[in-house]
DNA sequence: AATTTCAGCGTACAAGTGTAAGCTAAATGT
DNA sequence: ACATTTAGCTTACACTTGTACGCTGAAATT
């Protein structure tokens, strides 16, 4: 039974879905920029024309994914500082939330990875401000919690990040099994990072 | 003053050419799996059939590019050990050696992290493949120097050099001026990855 | 009730793609 | 000397692509 839909309503709809259907087309074999117009109208059951009354082009839809998928990610990293308790320890929580975000929404992290390095400047930088955002969040929450400078706090996030996602981009591609031994592994590597800080902070 | 060429030779050198194209196309803007087959061979000065007396395919192109680009990575990680000398920091060293070959190979680096999150299966384990072989090479030096455990250099390498393909990234849009600021904060959280192993090995 | 707006459609076209088929001429093999 | 091989070419075909143009019908506005 559905509701009698205004024409807005409608229109926001459609848009919808084509939002969905390019996420849905963004796979493991499909990029942005390998992403054909004609491809997202047919999965968004929608003439090929009709794409025009919604996006510029299909740049301008792959902005809009970026975006999503960065707003995403802030709002993952909450619930993942929500999840910390005094007893749990940070990194394990962080570490875990976010491979169970990476294995729920493979294709939204998949677009953040690919774009970071792909043949768009703009999806490059647009990528590269979300991550910014990732890191500038980890930050503050180290600097409050580790009592450390602004400063050796970012250099610290940051690190921490790139480690991370790179994790992610070998998760991405692993076997089930095997992600268990990659979350292990970064758990390890972000303890190195924080122990070196930590080592480094009385100099 | 060209000398006579034997057909061997001659299919060798256009073979070359090729080559030599693909990487000229592999620009900012451009992915192996962006490539087109015309394109290249209009840019190897050759008809667009002529492709296939060289390659099976652009993909069959590809894995040779990659496994090109793998090659002279390990290169260049031998040419790096071989400037460090007893009072020369190894960090310094092999973050100066990378950042000069980054951007000096441009469009080397660039087919191996674009590669390495790109849209075929085929070419992101070629290029894993071949972040292993740097990543091996790297740990086994760092096993020697620091007399750390095989398990705990290969944590300590991996981090690194995820770190340091991120700065590489990073320094392939960046400005000219920018490129040192990226080096010296990559030296330092290489230092406390090493840092923090060094801290946490005894226990 | 009459008018305006506009999301979505169908058609059409130029440009680019991969690659099959067959030719040519020159280097090689005999 | 003649026969074979083959790198490179031209032509051709079937597709896919982005997007311009104009239509339609229903919702919104007046």
């Amino acid at each position: 039974m559905t509701a009698k839909k205004s024409r807005e309503q409608q229109k926001q709809e459609t848009r919808q879905n084509i939002i969905n259907a390019a996420f849905a087309c963004l796979d493991a074999e499909k990029s942005l920029s390998s992403l054909s117009l004609r491809e997202i109208a047919r999965n968004a059951g929608i003439a090929p024309t009709s794409f025009y009354r919604h996006f510029k082009d299909v740049n301008d839809l792959g902005m809009t994914l970026v975006d999503e998928a960065g707003l995403m990610l802030r709002q993952l990293m909450r619930s993942a500082r929500r999840r910390i308790t005094k007893d749990s320890n940070a990194i394990d929580t962080s570490v875990d939330t976010l491979m169970e975000f990476i294995n729920e929404n493979k294709n939204v992290f998949r677009v953040l990875l690919r774009e970071h390095t792909g043949t768009s400047a703009e999806f490059r930088s647009a990528v590269r401000r979300e991550i910014q955002h990732f890191i500038k969040e980890l930050s503050d929450y180290i600097m409050h919690r580790q009592k450390i400078s602004q400063h050796l706090a970012d250099l610290q996030s940051e690190a921490m990040v790139m480690i991370v996602f790179s994790a992610g981009a070998q998760a991405l591609d692993a076997q089930p099994n095997q992600q268990f031994v990659i979350a292990e592994k970064v758990k390890y590597q972000l303890m190195f990072v924080q122990l070196g800080v930590r080592q480094f902070k009385p100099q």
